[in-house]
DNA sequence: AGTGTATGAATGAAAG
DNA sequence: CTTTCATTCATACACT
């Protein structure tokens, strides 16, 4: 497509240091590790304490940090989805009928989407938020994800205690205020 | 912390073919406006009202929507959030707590600006809706933005140059809203 | 050398 | 507000 002229734009303050810009780049015990969490353990979607405790993990193999493994599982993630979704696209050509049923992708794209900024009106004390997909569970929390045997350094990891804490936020209100006047404009 | 090394360049041209780019992205000035606002003037919790002034205001700049503002600062809320989150067991080298107290939200850095020098002083007559989160609502209800002066509606000024650069713009033009129901007037 | 591919990183948009 | 999805940029590396 257009490559358009890469340039650095003003950055507003936040620069950094021009020259250290190494990519990560995952060690071959630190992808193995990696993979078989995703494929192995199904386990795709690390809460951010568990990017942390991954990351901690996997530091003995090499530098790494806790972003590395959030983009790693989000680009895989996004990678694999990517891939069905143009793998439907393929003109298989011959009679054969790739049945898929409908994925799980049929987001609404509703335009007015819910604006609930502001507005604040009554709020419900909720709780957690710690349910994954409508899948598995991993039971997360003090499970270490890390079975102590061959590569694992960490006898316990968090026995913290989120309990009762965590932030106070977890409400949602959904005034409904709907801004609704986005036209198109986009995406037409 | 952004390393921004790239950066699409802005369409403020504007570009914009049909069909092919339908992911708004700030122009190079959209986007030092909204730093600033964030960053240097603390701002990060607009109500739709200055969501639609920041909007207009911005609108000199490049196509956008008010959705893109609220997703703006939507998400860089977010990201800075999760930034503390995954980090906030960075080794600190003791166990030195600092408490923040209150649920700390120091939006209040109000600087008192008030640049404001004679203008319309006669908008915003709601009066009282602007309850926002129960407790810190900022004194707000009609402040002003942008000190009217800053960014010429002829957009015509350097991206890269500014801060007490003597920029020859002095049209003050905007700042009108509050009761005008828009249109998505958006320019082509 | 150029070109294509895999993948890290960034971020707008949206769901919940 | 939190988390996830989608798209894109950027770059390292392979391939011919």
């Amino acid at each position: 497509m257009e490559q358009q002229t890469q340039q650095q734009i003003e950055d507003g303050g936040n620069n950094q240091a021009a020259g250290t810009n190494n990519r990560w780049a995952p060690t071959p015990p630190q992808l193995r590790i990696l993979k078989g969490l995703y494929y192995d353990k199904g386990f795709k979607y690390p809460t951010p304490e568990q990017i942390q405790e991954i990351c901690l993990h996997l530091k003995q193999y090499g530098q790494i940090e806790d972003k590395n493994v959030f983009f790693w599982f989000q680009n895989l993630k996004a990678r694999e989805r990517q891939k069905l979704k143009e793998f439907r696209n393929v003109p298989v050509g011959g009679s054969l009928d790739l049945n898929f049923g409908s994925t799980s992708n049929d987001r609404s794209t509703d335009r007015s989407i819910d604006l609930n900024f502001g507005s604040r009106v009554g709020y419900g004390a909720e709780g957690s938020i710690m349910e994954q997909r409508g899948e598995y569970h991993q039971e997360i929390e003090t499970l270490p994800l890390f079975p102590m045997h061959g590569e694992d350094i960490l006898g316990n990891m968090k026995t913290t205690s989120e309990g009762g804490g965590g932030y106070g936020g977890g409400s949602h209100i959904f005034l409904e205020l709907s801004l609704n006047s986005y036209r198109d404009a986009d995406m037409a």
